[in-house]
DNA sequence: AATGAATGAGACTTCATTCAT
DNA sequence: GATGAATGAAGTCTCATTCAT
């Protein structure tokens, strides 16, 4: 959780015991902000988002939201550091603890990203990140390494994993496969959240990942294997 | 071509006919403004760019942009409009006219579009449209509908002449697969117009086109052919 | 004393009969607040202090000012007014009682002048309506015939006791005198309050005063007479 | 003159050759702006002075006054600076120059820091300095260092001289003296920018310094000279 | 065709004031 | 009596757009 003042990761401070009735209101202020701030910068983008569209949409006015978040700058950092904090570490722990088949690990990876991304508030990160980089330069760079390029780390562990069990082909250029094992979820996601509702073709999200997993199962696999996860 | 002046798309008009020495520079122009606008609409937005900004880049001043748009908004229709029409019948032409195997066509195509996407203005325009489709709602259904939508259709005629010819799996959801089948150059495309230079893993964009090729080929190839384009 | 809520001049009422125990702490207050009120108002100026830091001075929180004081305006005329009341009369009884010597007199009032403002809160009040004259104007009317005027007034009687008496030259301009001899203790306070914070030369306010008194009382004495107060 | 833009101090640069005629009126606007930037300055303190009401009364609107200068604050530092920089070395070349008496010497300072600050712009800055002293904290020891210690140089320089010629008085505290004799003027100019449009009693200013500098003078006149530089 | 001074609507932000607890 | 969350009017500043030159 960040400071939602000035949008810098903080540790946690147990300040929490005694809470009179009227402040219970008054501590899910920041959250419902943040998702009122979250929905219209997807939508908008920053600065074509009105501080008093986020108010209003949060159900208070422009100088509430000012209570708690000293800027909008600010606002827009806690979005991306409060939603993606908590998923930070998920899937170097599924990795270190699998015992399975690298195959396997790998669908599961995905799905499970797809999980959490499709409906969590975090899939709103890609989007953001993409079309604001150049306005938030420290903000970008550390998505890229707390997020992007620990994500790789991982998809790169498991493809090593796999080629040293024989299940992956031996020749793949591994940083490269990470990064087009990668897009199908990252293009679903960024889609979903800016032209999708101007798409008239709809698309079951599920069958498409498990699409994915298929080709790109088959795809890495060495010789005499090429059965994805999912027969 | 739009017309430089509202952004709308225009057929020919016979108007230049008469033409005094001093209309040549002007009529670079349009062009020099467009891609100074292409590239700052890209870096910080729609809303997020100055006219003036713009205008420095492109070599004039404020008041000369609206001597050729009439608007900001125009203008932003015109680099979209301008960069997408010149690109259109393209894919649908060289399918049309392709005589070797399915898979070969699908490489040259992925190819193709990586040459054009990569080289060209083109590419600033997923990451505009995703970005900006929620404030330009009609360029964003023209968008889907002129671009996304023909470019599905083409890929997916490949694939079921593919499948017809036994080279592709016949049990492959067609649809979605096409879009699995798109995400890595899309992905590419947004990403190097965005994070890229925060990003300090390189990527060589041309051995990514040949991974993903190749990756992709194997993983919807018929059961004997798991050969890639270029083995 | 002004009524704490509005801040207009208020003759006694005879409310104070029943006075529960904890009331007692609770009227501290005013003069706290009146306080921190006037530091604030010297330093920033009326517009440019904010309630909350009086508040916060004052070791209390915003709303608890509005008990007090019904407005920011109320706030300062309070401020202005009970730290000129107290001093009102004080001159007038000097002079009206004095037996000695006029150039006696003179020192005499400029030292308990001197003494009176450099010591107490009345101080802040010639700084605070120079610079806020126009912002309140019934605040500063009030302060030119209550204070000003008065004050005049009161020298000019001395002034010419001492011309009669032949002690003072008799061709003096007694009004002009007046404001000529009025400047050096006028300036003193008003620089004390707002520039002497930046001025890295010191300054002996006592030996200030004696200089000052001395000049003035040889700049005006008859003739023969030119010892001032203190040989 | 300083910059317009930033308020910081600038020197020469020769750029005024060719003029078309429209700019004429345009380098006419900081001066305009300045003086009705002053004028409210003056009137309601920095905080309660409205942008709006700088521009209004400088016959343009607010966007214009953010053509010249970049900010409240610039525009309130170029007020001050604009009018302190032409006046800065006067005193002294006097001083250097002079070849008569003291007494003259120092009526004639008196009576021309009268003339250039009662009929010049200069005037506002020590009314101003006083109130925002501790809000322009930069500025404020700008003026302490370059204007008021300057001008107690000046004056402790020409009380030495008429001390060590045999003029006045030797026991002199000199530092402590020019304060006081600095006084009446420093007094009068500040109250005629603030209060004195609610003092129903007029004051003849000239007829001030005369008195001023005839007490003065005979204040600190060594013994058998009493006579101030107007008989 | 080109300029750049000027405009003014509109955005962000502040802060005096209110009020439920 | 005291609090501090909430409000919304008002102020600073920005920037798309216009227009005289």
């Amino acid at each position: 959780m960040s400071d939602p003042k000035t949008g810098v990761p903080l540790q946690e401070e147990g300040d929490d015991q005694e809470c009179p009735r009227w402040r219970r209101r008054a501590e899910a202020r920041p959250g419902e902000i943040l998702d009122a701030a979250m929905e219209m910068f997807v939508e908008k983008g920053f600065a074509g988002t009105r501080m008093e569209e986020i108010a209003q949409r949060a159900g208070v006015t422009k100088g509430t939201v000012y209570l708690y978040y000293e800027s909008k700058e600010a606002l827009f950092r806690a979005v991306v550091q409060d939603n993606i904090l908590p998923s930070l570490e998920e899937g170097e722990r599924t990795v270190a603890e699998w015992t399975g088949s690298s195959a396997d690990l790998l669908a599961e990876l995905m799905r499970r990203k797809w999980q959490m991304i499709g409906r969590s508030r975090l899939s709103c990160v890609p989007k953001l990140m993409t079309s604001e980089a150049a306005n938030f330069p420290e903000l970008a760079r550390f998505y890229m390494e707390e997020v992007v390029h620990r994500g790789r780390r991982v998809l790169e562990s498991v493809l090593r994993r796999g080629i040293e069990g024989g299940e992956f082909r031996p020749e793949l250029d591994v940083r490269t496969a990470v990064r087009v094992i990668q897009s199908p979820l990252l293009n679903a996601v960024t889609h979903m959240q800016s032209l999708q509702r101007f798409d008239d073709e709809e698309l079951d999200f599920d069958a498409f990942v498990d699409v994915a997993i298929d080709i790109i199962l088959r795809g890495i696999a060495a010789n005499g294997d090429k059965d994805g996860s999912d027969a």
